[in-house]
DNA sequence: GAGTGGTCTAGACCACCGC
DNA sequence: CGGTGGTCTAGACCACTCG
């Protein structure tokens, strides 16, 4: 039921109410959902306030409007799930895998200046150089270097990042990062990646890029990774929309 | 300016005008627009309406609001570009390349089973197989292996995959592609690669899988497709949200 | 305090669907 | 025909920002 009383918005009560009724009910895919009409009475609410919180799972993927017929329940719901940008620590446990992670080397640097240009910094400004091996249930992964400025990270210590950097940003930090541009190539393995990785000179890799931007106005470039990632071990997996 | 009298919806008028109010003007990001009042006098409709076209504006990433302070041209309009299902053809197009194609091989078949499976098909349903050497200004640039079922593209014909499949899915037939699930791992070039691609044994190349879906209630499968890229003149690019 | 976006109301007319 | 979603109105009060 919905509490007018409430300091919380009642489209939004309506939309976890009905998400509720799904649920409960274990409503099928592409049965109908209460007018807004309905709705509207039932609650003792605006039509147009009901309108707000059915737009807003509309656009969740939860329901579907036809014109003259009514609105009902969504086949599926990956909508949102597509294509999310995701750190190794969770791209490992959705794979079942147990992540961990050995820090090779951490270091503070003004250089190069195509990594600034990435960050959109000023070639003064001072950028953590994070060099990371990443394994899943112990086994060697991937060899990723992070280049994140020093002023958005504070003080990175040791145990910021032996984990999920990401999570670390996101929870710690109370950063949100908003999206990502990434690259995938092949190469092939050279004497350095040969050693963390336990893999032969020559030997088929994937190589990622990823630059990542904050959830801010102005978009504020927070990490410029490069990812080394042994071909018999891993391949990426992306869902996408047409 | 908005007419009342038309057909089309005054909110879709609206967004229009203030689409082209912001390149005529080349308004430059973060510069605010007019208040949602002002809109609404200036052209004698309710507030309402001025949010809801202001409210698909926001949705499109083309502008943003805070509260207390008004709304704003956004930075960049990645909108829904991000992670699109795209075609080779498409592709290549977008990297200011010249798509050409030539078939290397096209029949009608029954097996391997595996596929069936994917296609989500019978055993006894024909299913066409389709090898392409995709191009970019004339240099091969990818292996491409479709499968897809004949009962859902009728009877091919050699022009029709000429150019693009995804157009003449799209265009001839009618049929609407929602979404594709791709894998993208990385390998050594084999011999039949090698000489398709021109380039040498043992060359690091990106091995794509895709199988791809129909916009219809059961998300029927319409194609699976196998591509071998050259790696030192292709990577992937993709755009992700968190 | 003036202006902004966020929420909400109680109506209205329309186009469309299915019986 | 009655019911549905689609659009629209002319107000209202709120929380927030900024000078």
């Amino acid at each position: 039921m919905v509490n007018k009383q409430s300091k919380i918005p009642i489209y939004y009560q309506l939309e976890e109410a009905i998400k509720n009724e799904i649920n409960a009910r274990g409503m099928e895919p592409h049965s109908p959902i209460l007018s807004e009409r309905e709705y509207a009475e039932k609650h003792g609410i605006s039509r147009m306030t009901v309108r707000q919180a059915i737009n807003n799972l509309v656009s969740q993927g939860i329901l579907y409007r036809e014109r003259g017929r009514g609105t009902f329940v969504s086949e599926q719901k990956f909508e949102q799930d597509i294509s999310q940008l995701t750190s190794f620590s969770e791209d490992m446990r959705k794979r079942q895998l147990i992540p961990s992670t050995k820090i090779i080397k951490m270091n503070e640097c003004t250089g190069p200046s195509a990594i600034h240009d990435k960050l959109k910094l000023k070639q003064t400004d001072v950028i953590y150089e994070i060099v990371r091996l990443r394994l899943a249930n112990d086994e060697p992964i991937a060899l990723e270097t992070i280049y994140t400025p020093k002023k958005l990270v504070s003080e990175l210590k040791d145990h910021h990042i032996e984990t999920s950097f990401y999570h670390y940003l996101e929870t710690t930090l109370g950063l949100s990062i908003k999206r990502g541009f990434q690259s995938i190539e092949a190469g092939l393995a050279n004497s350095e990646e040969v050693t963390y990785l336990k893999i032969k000179k020559n030997d088929p890799v994937l190589i990622m890029h990823r630059i990542s931007f904050l959830d801010d106005a102005a978009g504020t470039p927070i990490e410029f990774v490069k990812s080394i990632y042994r071909a018999d071990r891993y391949k990426f997996n992306i869902e996408m929309n047409r």
